[in-house]
DNA sequence: AAGTATTTTAGAATAATTCTAATTTATGTT
DNA sequence: AACATAAATTAGAATTATTCTAAAATACTT
């Protein structure tokens, strides 16, 4: 079964209107990304479910492609775990609860928190985003 | 100039308190890590911090210690930057700015985040913490 | 002072990530 | 369609932060 025509070209207007190049391997890891609903993932799982669909990457690719797809705003990198990095599907506004048992990272929709006063950034800075990361004891 | 005799047994009692032998590196290391005001150090950068001042201890005991004084509750773990764990001698309850050109943490106090709704963690599970981080572009 | 559990240590090991330099590929231009 | 060029991919080495191991040193109890 040929992968849907739809999907293959929506992933790779997606990849051009972000301004990176629609290439093999990008547009097979966008899909896997992208086909779904919102996910977390880190390098390593991204590599293994490539692997498992017989996609042919190397590892670098994959940290590759995660970093550019984050820097053209395709993806979000949430650090919780200190030394590994997850990358979020859902670039919009929105929080997460953090299961610190199993690690786990759940989305938790921007209007589930509501923030009623926020100090203001030393001279000159601007706020660039909030993080709210609840954290679960499981 | 020897150590002031009164830091060093706040030290030792803290310690003790905290259920951790008094040992002679840890005694060091707390020092450096509580006489000042509030900060927020990597392992890296408390190695060589002990180094300048010819206190001799080893990299695994600085990792050690970090985290028997996290486990005790002396410090608190700040995982903001995806490869490299911050400590935070600043116990109380508060949040942070991330300047995210610097990589640098700064201290926000509780009460200048206002959150009037939290959502409910999934059944069975508890909020351990609430962890707010503002991104600042500089 | 002796005995035992805990801590420290050097150095090896591991894990995630980045780098390097060579090859391949995408795309704009003839 | 072939060509030139810049961008992307790759294998494997290198790097970085951290943990592990097993032996030696130390703290604390008796």
């Amino acid at each position: 079964m040929t992968p849907s025509p739809k999907t293959t070209k929506a992933v790779f207007d997606r990849l051009r209107a972000a301004g990176l190049r629609p290439t093999r391997q990008r547009l097979a890891l966008a899909k896997l990304l992208f086909a779904q609903g919102p996910r977390h993932i880190t390098a390593e799982a991204l590599f293994n479910e490539a692997k498992a669909r017989r996609i042919n990457v190397s590892l670098a690719t994959i940290y590759n492609a995660l970093h550019d797809f984050t820097e053209s705003g395709l993806l979000r990198e949430i650090t919780v775990d200190a030394n590994q990095s997850y990358f979020d599907t859902n670039i919009s506004a929105h929080h997460h609860f953090y299961f610190e048992k199993s690690g786990r990272l759940q989305d938790v929709p921007a209007d589930e928190i509501h923030i009623t006063q926020l100090p203001t950034p030393p001279k000159g800075g601007t706020i660039s985003r909030v993080d709210v990361v609840i954290r679960v004891a499981d």
